[in-house]
DNA sequence: TAAAAGATGCATTTAAAATGAATCTTATTT
DNA sequence: AAATAAGATTCATTTTAAATGCATCTTTTA
């Protein structure tokens, strides 16, 4: 069972825009890589998606660069985790070219969708801001080389 | 987010045998394989395992086969999946080599693997004996072609 | 107008999973 | 015993999706 980088990506981008939140300095997406030692090219394209999805502002040109376009409070996990999955297959019977001889006597698809659902109904109970609570702020903003200002 | 084809096809087994039981006629791989036009090498893994598990019985030689070790009521969906899937990774920090640089200071570990739990106490909830019950046992017969006898 | 940022499209690489092939082991039947 | 038919095991190969790289385009500002 896994979850695709991409996912992953898009929420480490969101957490050090979140834990760089009331800090003056502006965050690229070349510095987000290289905090995380993450390929550029392809959080380029995870920015590209979040930005598309009215998460994240971004701009263009010079000083340009990214931030966050909702309060932490209000970007929910489970909402954001599916958006970015959907379109994934579980297993063959969710997929397109679903070539499963019994689909059409088997209960699992409903199953499975139904343990999906429990899923992200759970990560539904977290935000952003669950995320960079407390003592979480100080030690991210020092492990990501956040400057305080 | 996906579950790997592996484990589709130990539930794909198990149908065949649930569906297949009361029945006098010998199942062996070569026959589930055929029936749902699936590799047989990778089903020989599978009934490998399952059968390490103890979930069916597996007989070498002449006249040999496969068959299921435990009434279909008592194989829980949850269980199962959770022991196939079981050594897989969610997303990077669940893994051995984990590389991530705020894994001391995150919780998205934590979160997920709560939500991993709810999906699999949702699986929970359901046995082998939940999917071929009704009509659906006769239609399962019905395109796997398995003799009513 | 040059530089610095993101956007986009195409190509390539990677890694995991799936599949194939060959051989070994076990059991049964003749 | 020998032949046959089943699963077990190991190693090699293929496939596929995902990730990454590269080149070029667009936008913005100094």
């Amino acid at each position: 069972m896994n979850i695709s980088r991409f996912t992953d990506y898009s929420l480490r981008v969101l957490i050090y825009l979140a834990a760089a939140k009331e800090t003056s300095h502006i965050i690229t997406i070349k510095e987000v890589a290289e905090r995380y030692q993450i390929s550029k090219n392809h959080l380029m394209k995870v920015v590209q998606e979040l930005s598309a999805n009215n998460h994240i502002n971004a701009t263009r040109g010079k000083n340009g660069g990214i931030k966050l376009n909702t309060a932490p409070e209000n970007i929910n996990i489970g909402q954001l985790v599916r958006s970015i999955e959907q379109g994934s297959t579980l297993v063959e019977c969710f997929g397109k070219d679903n070539q499963c001889v019994i689909t059409s006597s088997c209960q699992l698809k409903r199953m499975f969708a139904q343990a999906m659902e429990s899923f992200f109904d759970c990560l539904d109970q977290y935000t952003l801001a669950d995320l960079i609570k407390g003592e979480n702020k100080a030690a991210l903003r020092q492990v990501l080389m956040i400057p305080i200002e």
